[in-house]
Parts: C-alpha cells; structure tokens; sequence
DNA sequence: ATAATTACCTAGTTGTTTACTTGGTTATAA
DNA sequence: TTATAACCAAGTAAACAACTAGGTAATTAT
C-alpha cells in the first residue's frame, strides 16, 4: 500500500465529485477550481482514474466526469490503487532460500501488516464518508473517546 | 499520514529488532545483510527513530542497537511518522472562508479519514505483529475468509 | 456549417524525495 | 592501542510530484 499526496489528490477529487455529481456531470475545471488543485494535474489523476473504470467522461459543452459506478461501490483503496501504482515492497518472490528464512519472516509480518493496512482502506466506500459526514462512526473503533488526532507540525527530525 | 517505502524499511527493520533483540543489541550491518538495505540508508533512518527514542543505540564492539521501549508500546504509526515527514494536506488552516465552505466540506471528510488510517496504525505494535506471526485476528476483522491478498502486478496505467 | 466547450493526449520541466556512496569522527570493548 | 561499532555530513543518480504548454477529438449551442 502506498499512500502519497497523490492518492489524497485523487480522493480529494473524488470526494468532489460524489458531493458535487448529482446534478450532472463535474468538471475538472471546477474541482481545480474547488479544490486548488491544477487542471493539467488533474486531467493526468483522471486518466487513470478512467482507465479504471472509477469515473466515466463526457465531452462536450456540458460535459464533465461523473463516478463510474455507485458511491457506494467504490473504496479508497480503489481510488489510492488507480493512481498510485503498486510497488511490491519484498524482492525475494514468495518461498525463495532468502537468507534461511530470517529475512522472510520479517517480509511475511509487513506483508500481513500490509494486507491489513489495504482492506481496511478497502472497507471505506466515499458513500460511508459523505453519509456520516466523517468516520466517527467507522468499524469497531467506535468508543475511543480520546480522540487522536494528528500529531502536529512539530516533527522536526533533527 | 503518509506511507512509503521508506516507512516499509523502517517499519521492517523495527520488526527485525524485534525478533532478534532478544540477545544483545543488533548491528545495523545484521539488519542490512538480512533485509538488503544498505547501511548508510539504515543509518539516515535510525538517526530519526534514535531522535524518536524507538531505539537506543549502544556503541563500540558488541553494540548496536535495541528498541528504545517496550515492542507492545511501538506502534507502526510512532515508526513512521519518525521516519517520514508529516506534511500537513489542507492548506486552508482551520476555519478560513475557503470557498463558501464547499472545499472545507471535502477537506474535513478528507481529514477524518487521514485520522481513521492514522489511529489504525496506531493500534497496531510491533508486540502484536510478531506475537500473532501475523495479523489475521486484528480487530473487527476477523470475519474475513475472502482473505482479499494484494492486487497483484497486473494495475498496468495504460 | 461553425464556434465554443469540454474531455483527452503527449511532452516537457522544476523541485523534492529515494536510496545510496564516500569519507569521515567519536565512543567503547578486547 | 586497535578493531568495532555508532554517529555525522555531503554529495548523487534515479524516480516521483506537481505543474505548464500545446495540442486533438467529440459534442453542444448558435
């Protein structure tokens, strides 16, 4: 799982587009708008959007994007996978010699870690988000009444 | 949050730490033969985990290094969040007018999600990872015989 | 038909990040 | 005193991020 600002761009845009798509299509020029980012980038994040069958265009004066499918249907995993391409972390291809097993051990945890980290992300449809109006809600972790939010801007690594 | 490879190298050489701390400290050389990261890289990294206090370096002959607390008290985010810079994804700090609101709207649903990944990763310690040998039983998610494995290679953007 | 509008496409370009190399300096155990 | 390790600083090729420029193709409005 890679998760980049380009992923964030795309669910961003996508975000966009559910809560802006029910009266016809949208267009790039105003999710750039919107949302700050350029059109050019955009154009390039839809692309493989398309190619994925996660939006569908219509061209023409009129035209814009809309979800290729239902809101509900489509999961930030699908949107961060479309456009960040997925780069296998572990060389040693499944059951090789790697260093007696040692070095496998290790890949086997991060890939489970990983596996994890996706479904989770797969489990989240943009319909959940723009119902609830957030994720408080989400999954099982509903009584955490602490509340972590993100840890601030002061991470300087020395 | 943001996870990339370097969080992999670091979140697998914490995880090789862990299984082979047990017996005095690990040389940076170990971790870098057993994973294949080279060691000036390994250094970069745990010079940011070191100012993190996740690990704690010994030196001189015999050293090396050992985790900075407890494996149950090193979350997966703590790791990467050392390693890989936070960048802060909404430039429109906090309540500004930011477009009649309509780009606040994606921003926060944007967040809330950013702080979902970011407490689920938090959830997760290297203890658990390694105690599990994996992490099938993590959470809610125990439920899952579709068992759905990393896409594969095939996510050609034409 | 013609013009405006939009998606769609290709090729750059600048700055940052990755992952690594080289070449050191310090602390410590044998 | 010497080998071993952590620690530190600087540089580098390759990849990536985010953007610009300049198109072509389809569709609607005039």
């Amino acid at each position: 799982m890679r998760l980049s600002t380009k992923g964030r761009y795309a669910v961003t845009a996508m975000l966009d587009l559910t809560l802006n798509g029910n009266d016809g299509p949208v267009t790039l020029a105003e999710i750039s708008e919107t949302q700050g980012i350029s059109l050019s980038y955009l154009e390039q994040l839809f692309a493989a959007l398309r190619s994925k069958q996660l939006v569908k265009g219509v061209r023409g004066p009129g035209g814009g994007y809309y979800l290729g499918r239902s809101a509900d249907e489509i999961s930030i995993a699908d949107i961060i996978c479309a456009v960040d391409e997925w780069v296998e972390f572990t060389r040693c291809g499944g059951n090789r010699d790697c260093h007696d097993g040692k070095r496998c051990l290790t890949h086997n945890l991060w890939d489970d870690l990983s596996n994890e980290i996706f479904s989770f992300l797969q489990s989240i449809t943009l319909a959940e988000l723009v119902e609830r109006g957030g994720l408080k809600e989400h999954g099982c972790r509903k009584e955490q009444e602490k509340d972590p939010l993100m840890p601030r801007a002061d991470t300087e690594a020395a």
